[in-house]
DNA sequence: TTTAGTAATGTTATAATGTTGCATTCGCTA
DNA sequence: TAGCGAATGCAACATTATAACATTACTAAA
């Protein structure tokens, strides 16, 4: 139940962070971002596919415009080197995470750090970073 | 020709790396380098698949195995953003770079930064890191 | 020289991931 | 209530990647 507080709070979060910003968090929308909440760690966007059929048959272009919606939103992100997608940990403004994906155990551990003071090439704009490190987390480097 | 020159001495260095490491760089492996190199920007899997076809219809597991064989060898690099592939420009020892990708002009440049101190969770243990940039190189950024 | 073993590649099919284009619905507002 | 725009439904398709098994090529031992 205190996992179902949290993922309510979220939605309830989310849903005044589209309010503010003039986006709408539609039931589409809502309802992959509960699953992606209720998961805890990257889907694969034919799971949510899965998981939204039993009740009403929806088509790869219906999940993936609602994962564009909450990637841009902020709501979520795309992990790359996965083809998944998970919710940001942080409902809001979020412009880029930094995220440590266990091998062992699948749990994603998110960072929002202040951008990386790297070699950047001269003259360089970023406009968005793929961060992602992959290895174990401390109880799978144990085993 | 001297891009010829510097694909062939890089050629030639991967040679050695391989035989270094009792790795084999076969004609198929070498192919696919040399085309990497060619490129000199991230290509698409079935765009090398393509550039082999004249001359024995390649098919995809050739292309993939060729892919995985060199980046496990330190030799190529997966841009994971775009599903596309590049040679490392130090074919040797790389052991994971920084990728600053400019979505003007397609252009890549790399980084072999040592590890980036960034907030780890605790214990987890790092094997390899996937950092790509995206934006627009000096030249982009002013049109 | 044969024989077995292994690594690499060929071949066919199929799985997994993602997109295009157009029709439909729904809420708003003029 | 007519028109507009945003969101979704839907069918088809495009792209990316892998599985499973056959074949070849080279090595090494008998």
């Amino acid at each position: 139940m205190t996992q179902n507080l949290t993922i309510n709070s979220a939605l309830t979060q989310a849903e005044k962070v589209c309010t503010r910003r003039g986006l709408s968090l539609t039931p589409m929308r809502r309802r992959v971002l509960e699953l992606l909440l209720t998961a805890g760690a990257p889907v694969k966007a034919y799971d949510l596919l899965s998981s939204l059929k039993p009740g009403g048959g929806a088509q790869p272009p219906t999940v993936y415009r609602a994962l564009d919606f909450l990637t841009a939103a902020g709501l979520a992100h795309k992990v790359e080197a996965l083809n998944a997608y998970m919710a940001c940990v942080r409902g809001d403004e979020c412009g880029g995470a930094e995220l440590y994906i266990c091998e062992g155990c699948g749990a994603v551990t998110e960072r929002h750090t202040s951008p990386v003071p790297t070699e950047t090439p001269s003259g360089f704009q970023v406009d968005r970073s793929v961060i992602e490190h992959y290895g174990r987390c401390a109880q799978c480097a144990q085993s």
